[in-house]
This record gives structure tokens, sequence and C-alpha cells, in this order.
DNA sequence: AATGAATGAGATTTCATTCAT
DNA sequence: GATGAATGAAATCTCATTCAT
């Protein structure tokens, strides 16, 4: 019942790779889970990949639920407090600011292996709420936060007019979970060739946002 | 041990219309399927929702797998020759028409337990390439290109001007997408009460698209 | 438990057929258990062929294994009451007896569906005991008794000498046992052309036995 | 709920040789097999006569039908092989190698749990389509090249004069058959006290045989 | 700490048998 | 009598989990 994964118990999350036993595990787990859905993936798999035995894993996840626990956890980890960080020290416009969140977004988790827990976890939530709770309480919560802060600012700075926060918020995040989403779906995706550029689409997304939202659309955009 | 669900008020159990079963059936698997996955969810409970035993199930179908096919190709049947008449026949101006779609959708779909259906063929797509094929052939695309339609008519008929088609067209689907996984994640929605209207959203995103698309900007948007 | 099959309670054999039902489903049974075994036979099937639903296939037959002993018994009935008669009365020499005894089994029995009860009863003997019993009741006692007859019937008329019954009588029946399980085993067989000619294989069986049987061998064989 | 045979008085249940597992697995399964049939046989009660859990055999055998295809191998592996070297060395007559060969048949295979493969085959021949190719490859078609053989050695030699060798081989081979389905034939057998004897059976079918065979029957056998 | 053989609960699927019509 | 939809016990097979070494 009472997970085994608090691995940063004593130390950081670097400490961590002296034993880099469970790390293997869990980069296995992610890959394998993003890649086949959780049920479909076979324990043995998870540890065939990671170069140990079945008993190996047992070790150090008590459960295969518990499992998906520590990947989930280990992805999500201090990532908001990092990004909460950047956005406090950011100088520029909001809508610079805007625009260089979803790029820095779209590298460091949109085309990453990790985005493929944003699929995880909306596919595995009904059979997991304890771990739903916890997605939610430190991703969802914080993401939306994260957005709705931005927008905040940009109101606060005079540069933005958003009557309505709570679907300005949806708005900014819906083709952000798009493309999570997107990029992990398998057979579904049409064949698109190499035309379609995700950043480019991101950006049109926030310049058509951006359009309705300036406090001065007369005055154009941003710079002179 | 312990019988099905005693209707055996009036007749017996074979009161109830043979012809209805698969349907019944269906409609058990769809509930179900959504609610729970493919995996997580046992034959029985479909066989029991349904008021049939599990050995029933299996006189129409005759395997999981094919239940899963038989519940996309029921809800899916014939949805977009419908939707492609009622776009030819359509009189009003392009924005009007984009607006009126996704209003409708939202009621005949979004809004519907058949939205789920989404969001399980994006979660069960790598396990099942045969099913993810027809759906990306009979919903996917399909629907790409009526929304491409859409748009083109806006093009030619001078209302729109929309440089980049291929995002153009994920732009509209992107939130609609969001929308139906959104209302199927279970533990992952924040509690919102009632304060979030699923229309408004749609409208708000139209109308950020729209604000950028329209062909004579002459007096607003940006610089001059 | 208790069998149903007693259709000759009333009438001959001949009666029934003005209710042909049982007759059908008996032959139906007959050719799919001598062709697949009795367990691989699924009552559908036998129903199928019979041209009736698997409801009426219970109507006749309490149950799966009732049915088989109904095509056991419907196979074997009577059949060595005819022969007894016929050794009776048959006025040639014992060797000419036991020649044309080979012939007409192979011919009414051995080169006949009814062969593949033999493989069948071999083949179901353990998990039926019942039946078994009543297969060596009255086919391999009966068969047995006979065989003995027709080598007494030399000994006694002064044609053969036979030193070990038991052993001559299984000599004979050998071959036969042979024959009938042979042209039923399937894929076993190495695919002789048509150069096998089961009659003289019997043939010359017969004729090996004989030869050292022969009380007076100097004045050999038949004719002259 | 309750366990396994408690042999753990000294030690574990792995105290036994974990290679020794497929072979035991093997053994039951022949046992059971060729006791109650390959469909009546089910896979717990192999598991659980060579004294492991079900899961265990599916470990070592991925399908009972594997395990069947197994068995079948163990007991014929190599056979053939073994016997022909003997019979190339053989120094005396063809008639001391013909009788030689049926008492070292009748020891090896005929008295063995071995010889129950035959009937097993025999019976399971139409489901196993593959099974019985290999069967007939590997025992029936050398079997009847082995006694080929050793037939034309007899003629070579002058010893022997057979003119249709084609039935001559399976009048050799009948009684073998014979011995091997009728000590497996179950209840079929009727009760035969001890006074049987199947070397003698054997022995007198091969002395009857080559009592028509034999080159120069000139001075010896019948009359003189 | 690491292994991997063993386990057994649980899931799907089959099919003889029942029974209302 | 005949039907065929419905049943549910039973069988195979899977796989997370355990545990002696």
């Amino acid at each position: 019942m009472d997970s085994t994964t608090s691995i940063s118990a004593t130390g950081s999350r670097f400490e961590r790779r002296k034993q880099a036993r469970p790390g293997e595990l869990l980069e296995a787990a992610l890959a394998l889970f993003v890649e086949k859905g959780f049920a479909a993936t076979r324990v043995d798999e998870v540890a065939a990949r990671a170069g140990v035995s079945k008993g190996t894993l047992f070790l150090y996840f008590s459960t295969k639920e518990d499992l998906l626990k520590a990947v989930v956890r280990e992805v999500i980890a201090g990532r908001f407090a990092e990004w909460g960080r950047e956005l406090d020290s950011f100088e520029g416009s909001t809508e610079e600011l805007l625009r260089y969140c979803m790029q820095v977004w779209w590298r460091r988790v949109g085309d990453t292996p990790a985005a493929g827990i944003s699929k995880l976890m909306l596919c595995e939530a009904q059979n997991f709420p304890e771990l739903s709770d916890f997605y939610r309480r430190e991703v969802i919560e914080p993401g939306n936060e994260l957005v709705g802060r931005i927008l905040r600012r940009g109101v606060e700075r005079g540069e933005l007019r958003i009557p309505e926060m709570q679907y300005a918020v949806k708005l900014v995040l819906a083709p952000m979970l798009f493309l999570s989403l997107w990029e992990h779906a398998g057979g579904l995706r049409t064949p698109q060739p190499n035309d379609f550029d995700q950043q480019r689409f991101l950006s049109l997304h926030v310049e058509a946002l951006l359009h309705g939202w300036r406090a001065t659309p007369s005055v154009p955009s941003p710079a002179a």
C-alpha cells in the first residue's frame, strides 16, 4: 500500500546517481509506459530494458503501480519551482514572456519523452485516483497557476486586457496539451510529412490569442 | 448462483427483444471502456451492465477486441456524411458557419459519451493498430477535411485570409480535442464548480482565430 | 445420468425411420466423431449436419456422452447375431470360411464408416468406462468368440491343428484392427498411392496363418 | 489455499534441481496423456503430478499443444538411429534378426509407457496435423524403412523370398501396433488373466510369416 | 543486493446444456 | 416437437509478486 519511492529522502536527485539502478529502471519504465501504456507494459520488459532481473525491480518498487508513481514523480520533480523562478526574473514584456515560455516548454517538455507522461496520466487517471490527485496538485494546478501568473502580470502591467481569466488560461494550454498528446498518438497520426513545425504551431496560436488581448491594439505589438 | 436483474415480474428474461442485445452490450461497453479504459474493463462487467451473462456477450462479439471495434464503429458510423451535407447547404457567412459547427459539435459529440471515444482511441491506439487505422481514416482525416473545407470556403469567398492552412486546421481542432479529453479526465480535472461553460470556451477560441484571419482588417487589427 | 436412448423399446429398428430425426443425428454424429474425435466434435456441428437445431439434439439425447453411446449401439446393433447365423450355415471348408469372413468383414465393416467406431472406442475407452464395457461385451468378446468358433470348427473337423487358441484368435484379428485404424489415421498415413489393396493384405495374412495351422499341409492348399 | 506436496522437511521447494523440471513435466504429461487422452487431461493435473503449479508448466511449455509435441519428441528422440546401427552390425541369419528385433522392440517400446504414444498419436492425429507429420516422418516412415531393410536383407542373402514387399512390411508391423494399442485400451481389454504372453504372441506371428517366406521350404517346414 | 524459478489469482474464451417461446 | 438465445462451469493462459539462494 505504502510506497518505497522516497528516493529523495536523504539527498538531492543527484546523490541518487551513485546507485544508478532505480534511475535506470525509471527511465526504462518511462519509455515503455509511454510507448505501450501502463497495462500493456510487463514488468519483465521494464526490468529487461534496464538490464536487471524482475526480482531486482521489486527490490526498489514494491508494486507496478508504485513504479508508475515513481516515474511520474521523477519526471515532474521540481520542474515548476525552477520555472517559477525564471518567470519572476524575466525582464521583457509579457508578450515576449508568453512566447518565450511556449518555446521553452516545447524544448524542455513537449519535445521530450516526458511529454508522454501527460498522455499516460490522461489514460490511467481513472485507475489510479491517488496518482491523479498527485498529478493534479503537482502539475496541472501549478501549470495553470503559472500561466495565470503570466497573464495577470500582463494585465497588471497594463499590457493585456483579459476579461475572463479562467478561459484564457485554458486557451493558452490547450494547444500545448494538443501537441503533447499528438506526438504520442501512434497510429492515429496521419503521416504528416515533415512540414509541420510544432513551434510555429504554438507561435501562431499565441499570436492569435494576443491579438485579442492586447490592451492598446492600435499602437501595435511590442517594440516600435 | 444468483440470477440477473429480476425483471421477471410479468414475464421471462426472454421478453426483452433479442435484437436489442448487441445494442445494449455496445452501450454498456462504451460506458465502461470510456470510464475505466479497455484493459481495466472486464468482460464480465460489460455483460453484467448489459444485464446478460458473460457467455451471451461472446454470442455477439467473438473477442473483447472485437467488442471494442464494434463500439468505435457504432459511435462513428455515418457521422461525417451527415455533417458534410449540412456544410454544403449552409447559407450564411463562413464565420457564422464556423461558430455554428463548433456549437453543433459540442452538443452532438463533445457533450456526449461519444466524446469518450476520442480519449479511448488515444489511449489504446498503440495496442490496436488496425483499429487506429480505422479511426484515423474514418474520423481524424474526415474531421480535418471538414474543417479544411470550411476554411477554404472562407478563403474562396474572400471572407478569410489564411496563409498556412495546415496549421489553421489544427488550431481549430485543438480546443475541441482539449474539451473531449478534459471532460473524461476523471481525477485530473480540478474540481471546477459550474463556472466553466464549454461553449463559451469554444467561442472565445474561435473569435481569437477569426480575429487574425479576417480578410478586411482594414479598420482594426495592428499597425495600419 | 440415465440414458434416453432406448429407441428400440417398442419396435424394430425399421419402425424408427418414421421419425427420421434420431437416425439423421446418429449418422451425423458418427461421421463427425469418427472424423474429429469425440472431444473435438461440438454438438452444434452434429446438429447442423443433421439439419436441426442444437436444442433438438438434446430432445433425443440427454447428453453428448449419451449421443456417443447411441452411435456406438446403433452401429453395433445386431451385427453379430446375423454373422453367427451365417457362420452356422456355412457349408465349405474352414479355410474357405475364414477367407470368406475376412472379405465380408472388409466389405461390411472395414471399408465402412462403422470401422471408425473401433478407433473411436479405442480413443475414448478410458473416458467412458461404462461405454467401454458395453463395447467389450457387445463387440470385442463376440468378435473373439466368432473367430474362436471358426477356428474350433476347423480343429473339430480335423482341418486345422491349433495348439494355442488364445493367441490364434488374436492373430486373426490383429490385421483387421490394423486396417480399421489405419484407414482412419488421418495425417499419419504415409500417402500410399493406390497400390495397397486391403483385401489382398488380409488374404496374405490369412494364408500365412493357415500355412502353419493346416493339419495336413502336405496335400497343399485348396482346390487343385 | 493449500500448498503443494510438503517436501519441506529438510529444505525448500527449490531444493529440487531446476533442470529436472522439464523432464518431470514431460514424464507426468506422458503418463496422463496416455492414460486419459490429450483433451481429457487438464494442465493443472500435469503440473500437480509433476509437483509444481500450473504457472510453472507454462514457464517451460508455452502451450498445452506445445507440451504434447515435446512429449512426443522426447519419447521418439533418436530411437531409430540407435536401432539402425544395431541392425547393420547384426551377424546372424535374417530369421534370427527378425525375431531379435521383435523381442527387443517389446522390451524397449511395447512394454513401456512410450508405447502409449502410438495410441496417443493415433487418437490425436486429426487434431494436430503438424504433429502428425512429425510423427509420420520420425516414427512411421523410419519404422517401415527399418523393417523393409530387414526383409530386403533376407531377400538379398537368399534367405527369404518375398514377392510383395509393401504388404510384407505391414504384415510384420500389424501385430506390434496391435499390442501397443491393446495394452492401453483400458476398459476394452477383456480381463485376460496372466496367460497372455506378448512375446509369445509376437513369436507365433513371426513364425507364421517366415513359414511362407522361407526361400527353401524344400527340406524343412511342414510335411517331410 | 541480485537473481530467476515458482506461484496462483484472475482474465478471456469455449461449449454442453437449459428453457421460454 | 422444435428452436436458438442464454447460461455458467470449466479450461487455458498471463503476469505481478514472492522468496530461497
